[in-house]
RNA sequence: ACGACCGUAGCUCAGUUGGUUAGAGCAUCGCCUUGACAUGGCGGGGGUCGGUGGUUCAAAUCCACUCGGUCGUACCA
């Protein structure tokens, strides 16, 4: 073995070997022994990454809690599945292919056409699919990579096809024309969720419009002024709204206006949407533009009147609509025509130009507002009058709802269940058509007259319908919402629309790990599709999942959002291979979207890794995002950690070391044949083992991953290295001959025991170092079922085991043996340096418990010759510890300086008394000795006694120290 | 504006139903290359738990208010 940790020569090796002998199966489809039944079935299904994408840090993240979910609950003995698979992130996707070909050879998707252009997205998913599921192998994911989906594969196809048409049957499927947030870059619609509000700084433009017919206010002018933020959108104005209670113009509610610019005749209504305590009072309404304007229309049954284009020009000629969204001729559609074709900001300025010039621009504030912008293309949306299809969300939103009320479907932690009610409450139906090329084409044809048939096909909608040759049908345009294909994860991975063994087994699934951000994305539509389409034998909805395990966002070391523009992105992989520090500059600031950024990321970079990053191996990356897992808090990552786990991986392969090296060529009680004897501190070890298997297990039955690895952590470090492996050490020097096979025996079980534990979060090292040891620990290799560690039981606590008198006899050892290292640190003597030791006012118990522990005490604590000293005997000149009633005495004997312990004994002294003044006070504190329980009284006054006695004996000890040798 | 979460050692974080002297890792200081490990060992220092007030015998923990931060939602004529 080499003397320090090699990630890199073990890793892949090792999962080239699980994946290769089919370990990531489910375990009733591995071994005839195991029957797939459905209430001791574990699965998770992964979130879907971007096909087309790579591995961030969240993703690790994710990836690392559902591997140590998977592998843990696989070594417990559950017919366990990681339902794995891609998505094909429609915007996202045809974005990339876009800009490739935009910079290869400066094409369109419009030069292509839409079938080339399709196909080269096929290309391109095929070219670079591999690289995020071949990076999920370099993290050690056990995914069953059999039966891997696509949401654009065949069966898939096939899931959202029945869906898409069965919802249409029901009529929970519709199409219909009304406003959604436009793209005007990408040209497609996009759901709420992808709108993204950003505050910023504009104008707020007060215009006078003029009265028609000669009328005036009750102030007597013959104009209202309306405050716009959005200028350009007047040309589409089709009503001016005031509050039906405002004094200053109810009487006008009725009478008209006449639209500058255009000269169009509108209407003054009435509606409480106008606010008196606001602006002017009145309100422009411009139903095709504004979403709060569209309902004020739809109340008054107003006309809409589309201004823009799809570009987010302005348009020749209006497109008007009655209140039904029908073509309307109640006006005269004409548009300015110095406006035609400009853009919407460009339209802005001349308009209030314009307006300024007809003496019509009343004022222009600066004003704070929030503008929404496109999350993927980064431009603004604009609220536009569309056709679209749209799924009734509050319908199918219900049972969705009543499952999370009633703990069908459990969040961890539990607050986001608020945020999954606020959003579902008051859910809008869901627009789900997307004007692009990349995605499933919805399954709906027209005929001439513009009828809608939806179907499987064009042959099945004919013979369905008796359309004959005639006919002209043509397909809908339009490709779902990638959302909605993959609310449909959970079920349609499982086979579904067929009645699959895996549908039966692992459906609904166990737990899904996610991030709060998609919430409403994803989780809240697969619980609505899911529970509309998957019923149980009795025909109640079935969850998708019964538990949801929300995690924080992982943040750069300064809290912030990690992002390929701030150029603080960390690559797992990275973290895992090392990276020089000239290749780290080029992945951050190579390609960029804004080159101004560039030096000062080159700046940052260089400075917080001056030399690159190191590497630091899978099995310490896992540990660190396992370690920082507290419930749902966001992660500020930090490579000190990772540094530290990374030498805690170190720390077990010497462990290991040490244990074979002590081992090889002894016997240590393989066969279970052989005479054994345990010591003290074998069974002290056994003892604090099985207490840490029940604490993991708590901790994971708890998803609360950071503590179990707390735990692991400390019991493998603080316990089994610093304590028993040491201890082990004179044992195997001078035990007799079953007392070293008690040891050796402890030693490599115990260390193969931990390995099973730590195994969910560390799979490689655990695995490397448990095939070196499984014969001594006692384990046939030779089986199947022994060829690796992944298939291990996870181990169980067995309080039989536990020894309590061994727990107080070690804790008294340590106690002693630290006590005088403390002596030796503080006094500056070598470690090396042999000490004769004085014991005092030991009981007799005292003295036969000191037999049992003299020999470790010895090696430990680096002590010669031992004496003990009855209370009455005179004390040498000698540094002083406490161990309860025991006093460990060091000779100062030319090795300690007279006045530094007296100083040290001082520090005591004092610490003492300030302890009992504070116990003190609160045990004259009649209140307290009244109120409080009598336990916790009595510990305090226990406790004071104590340190009463320790002060008493401290200060004797300091007093004739300082008489000695005067 | 409303809601959620967060504020604990220099840094990153634990701290359960209120009850020992508030813990860990990293960093820091001192001693040590001892045969598993210097990616190490041993020992030490470091916190008025954001602030104020309250409930209680007892508050990091419960309540109210307040300051700071993150996120979400709404509003923005």
């Amino acid at each position: 073995m080499d003397k320090t940790f090699q990630p890199q020569d073990i890793e892949q090796r090792w999962y080239q070997h699980w994946e290769k002998s089919g370990y990531f199966k489910p375990g009733s489809e591995q071994s005839k022994s195991v029957k797939a039944d459905s209430n001791n079935a574990y699965c998770i299904p992964i979130p879907p990454p971007n096909v087309t994408g790579s591995l961030h840090m969240g993703h690790a993240f994710q990836h690392t809690l559902m591997d140590v979910l998977a592998r843990y609950q696989r070594m417990r003995g559950k017919d366990t599945l990681w339902q794995v698979g891609t998505d094909h992130a429609g915007i996202a996707t045809q974005m990339v292919v876009e800009r490739k070909l935009a910079a290869e050879n400066g094409q369109t998707r419009h030069d292509l056409g839409r079938d080339e252009f399709v196909k080269k997205i096929w290309d391109w998913k095929e070219e670079s699919g591999g690289t995020i599921t071949q990076q999920m192998r370099r993290l050690g994911d056990s995914v069953d990579w059999q039966s891997e989906r696509f949401t654009m594969d065949e069966g898939f196809n096939a899931a959202v096809q029945k869906v898409f048409i069965s919802l249409f049957d029901q009529g929970l499927i519709y199409r219909g024309k009304r406003l959604v947030n436009w793209d005007p870059k990408l040209q497609t619609a996009i759901s709420d969720l992808e709108v993204e509000n950003k505050d910023s700084k504009g104008h707020m433009w007060h215009l006078r419009y003029p009265l028609a017919d000669d009328i005036c206010t009750a102030e007597g002018k013959n104009y209202l002024i309306v405050a716009t933020t959005r200028p350009e959108t007047m040309l589409g104005d089709t009503a001016i709204a005031v509050n039906p209670n405002d004094p200053r113009y109810k009487n006008l509610i009725g009478q008209y206006i006449t639209l500058p610019l255009v000269d169009r005749k509108i209407p003054i209504i009435g509606d409480d949407y106008a606010d008196m305590e606001k602006g002017t009072g009145c309100v422009k309404i411009t139903p095709a533009h504004d979403f709060n304007d569209s309902e004020v229309g739809k109340r008054h049954d107003l006309f809409m009147i589309n201004i823009l284009n799809k570009n987010g020009t302005i348009r020749t000629t209006a497109e008007v609509f009655d209140h039904k969204g029908n073509l309307s001729n109640q006006f005269d559609p004409s548009l300015p025509k110095e406006y035609a074709d400009t853009d919407r900001f460009t339209a802005r300025k001349t308009i209030v130009a314009d307006l300024d010039a007809l003496g019509l621009l009343d004022a222009v504030k600066e004003h704070e507002l929030s503008v929404p912008y496109g999350d993927r293309s980064g431009v603004v949306v604009e609220p536009l009058l569309t056709d679209q299809w749209y799924v009734d969300a509050k319908t199918l939103a219900k049972p969705a709802i009543e499952a999370v009320e009633d703990g069908s479907v459990k969040f961890v932690p539990k607050q986001y269940e608020n945020m999954y009610f606020s959003w579902m409450r008051d859910i809008q139906d869901w627009c789900i058509s997307r004007q692009l090329w990349w995605g499933h084409r919805i399954p709906a044809w027209y005929d001439d007259k513009g009828q809608v048939y939806v179907g499987q096909s064009e042959a099945d909608i004919r013979s369905q319908h008796s359309l004959n040759d005639t006919v002209t049908l043509t397909q809908d345009e339009d490709v779902l919402d990638t959302w909605f294909s993959s609310a449909l994860w959970t079920f349609a991975t499982l086979g579904w629309p067929e009645s699959t063994d895996r549908l039966k087994t692992f459906h609904p699934t166990s737990v899904l790990v996610t991030g709060f951000d998609i919430i409403f994305f994803w989780v809240a539509r697969m619980m609505m599709m899911t529970m509309h389409f998957i019923k149980d034998e009795n025909g109640k909805p079935q969850v998708p999942f019964n538990t949801v395990y929300i995690t924080g966002l992982i943040r750069d070391e300064q809290g912030k959002k990690m992002s390929k523009s701030k150029g603080n992105v960390l690559d797992p992989l990275d973290m895992i291979d090392g990276i020089s520090l000239d290749a780290l500059i080029e992945k951050r600031s190579g390609n960029m979207m804004q080159p101004q950024q560039r030096e000062k990321i080159i700046k940052r970079t260089k400075k917080q890794f001056p030399d690159g990053i190191s590497a630091h191996g899978t099995d310490a990356l896992r540990f660190t995002l396992v370690a920082l897992a507290s419930t749902g808090r966001d992660i500020n990552w930090d490579m000190n950690r990772l540094e530290g786990y990374r030498n805690f991986c170190n720390k077990i392969w010497n462990a290991a070391r040490y244990v074979l090296m002590n081992i090889e060529g002894h016997n240590c009680g393989a066969d279970g044949l052989s005479e054994y004897e345990l010591s003290l501190p074998d069974k002290w070890i056994v003892s604090r083992l099985q207490q840490i298997e029940s604490d993991i297990k708590k901790h994971f039955d708890n998803y609360r991953f950071d503590l179990a690895s707390q735990s692991l952590y400390d019991f493998i470090w603080n316990e089994y290295c610093d304590w028993y492996l040491e201890l082990s050490k004179p044992l195997l020097a001078e035990g007799s001959v079953d007392q070293q096979t008690g040891t050796r025996r402890t030693l490599v079980r115990v260390l193969e025991t931990i390995l099973r534990l730590a195994h969910p979060i560390m799979p490689f090292i655990t695995e490397e170092i448990w095939q070196s040891i499984r014969e001594p620990a006692g384990i046939d290799g030779n089986k199947r079922e022994n060829d690796t560690i992944m298939l291990q039981p996870y181990p169980e606590a067995d309080s039989n085991k536990i020894d309590a008198d061994s727990l107080t006899d070690i804790d008294w050892l340590k106690a002693i043996i630290v006590a005088v290292r403390n002596i030796r640190g503080e006094m500056n003597i070598s470690p090396g340096k042999i000490l004769p030791l004085y014991l005092k006012n030991g009981n007799s118990d005292d003295k036969a418990r000191f037999k049992k522990i003299e020999l470790y005490v010895v090696a430990l604590a680096k002590v010669g010759q031992i004496t003990w000293l009855s209370a009455e005997d005179a004390t040498p000149p000698a540094a002083t510890q406490l161990v309860g009633e025991l006093e460990i005495l060091v000779p100062l004997a030319g090795l300690i300086d007279k006045n530094s312990e007296l100083e040290r004994l001082n520090k005591e002294i004092d610490k003492r008394s300030k302890e009992i003044a504070r116990l003190n006070g609160k045990l004259t504190n009649a209140n307290f000795v009244d109120k409080a329980p009598a336990d916790v009284v009595e510990k305090e006054r226990q406790k004071l006694a104590e340190a009463e006695d320790a002060k008493n004996r401290l200060e004797t000890q300091y007093t004739q120290l300082r008489e000695m040798d005067r």
